[in-house]
DNA sequence: TTGACAAATAGGAATGATTACTATATAGTA
DNA sequence: TACTATATAGTAATCATTCCTATTTGTCAA
């Protein structure tokens, strides 16, 4: 995996040069942190990871970074995080589409979503209670601008 | 749709018995607005809604009920809201696993889930730009107690 | 290599969502 | 009807996120 690292630090670089946003100290730290992560941390848990390297690093730049990231595309965040507590009273099973400019989420039904077979490995980890396949996007009212 | 309604509000009446929850105007309410709702509203979108009836409810008393219908199971979360930000460094496609105790995410790849088409009539809602299936459950170590 | 300057940073304050607190009111039931 | 455990309104506290500002720094053109 040492090429795949090379080439996603590559991937960093050129997005930060196309973008004009300036390799920083802080930033290749916080790029290094990311990378090694795999348990999809929080602005709050690469803090404190890259605390341990620069002790005076501010949350708000950790935050910004992060924030900066994910725009130009290095990192992405995870479905729904982030967002308010939304309630759900279709107790049907179904599937959504969300979209990511204006959050809205979209409910639809499909019967070869619902009879997707959960992978042993999965079964080995945990009891399933629940089965959905989330669709990400851009929506019709959010293309037109 | 309406014995469908009566069903689900007699499970509330059930529900509500069997915890021990009183059956108030305010929850009572609260169950009507959301069982209209198709927006996966949030709790200060349901206490505006439910306002134009009971003008002095507190948002506290919207925001507890909501928890306390998810407790019982009478409505749902939606799949990672209200949680921090998470993000995800791992930019290959890939499916979740989540528990919705500890919220942990473990990452897992299918190639059968990778495949799976998206159907016309979401086409047609929006761009998707990215396909995951998410599996909600319980993992080993929150099994445990 | 140097100087100019737009961009980025640290530190802290403001905002907004969520949760906790408490005195009063009320649903359930004997 | 009267009792009592629950629930409520109103408000305060907490926590994540975003904003602000004075200062520092990376980049680039000379
Ligand atoms: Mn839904
Ligand atoms: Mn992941
Ligand atoms: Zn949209
Ligand atoms: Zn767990």
């Amino acid at each position: 995996m040492k090429i795949e690292h090379e080439e996603i630090r590559k991937m960093f670089y050129d997005k930060c040069a196309d973008k004009r946003l300036k390799i920083t100290p802080q930033r290749s730290l916080i790029f290094d942190e990311l990378s090694k992560a795999t348990d999809h941390p929080t602005a709050d848990a690469i803090y404190k990871r890259v605390r341990k390297t620069l002790s005076n690093i501010s949350f708000d730049t950790v935050y910004r970074t992060l924030l900066s990231f994910t725009e130009i595309g290095i990192v992405n965040l995870v479905e729904g995080t982030g967002e308010q507590k939304r309630f759900e009273p279709n107790l049907h099973q179904h599937h959504h589409f969300r979209c990511i400019k204006c959050h809205t989420i979209y409910d639809f039904e499909n019967d070869a979503y619902n009879d997707i077979a959960v992978p042993k490995a999965v079964q080995k980890q945990g009891v399933i209670i629940n089965k959905r396949v989330v669709l990400e996007g851009i929506c019709s009212k959010c293309k037109g601008k």
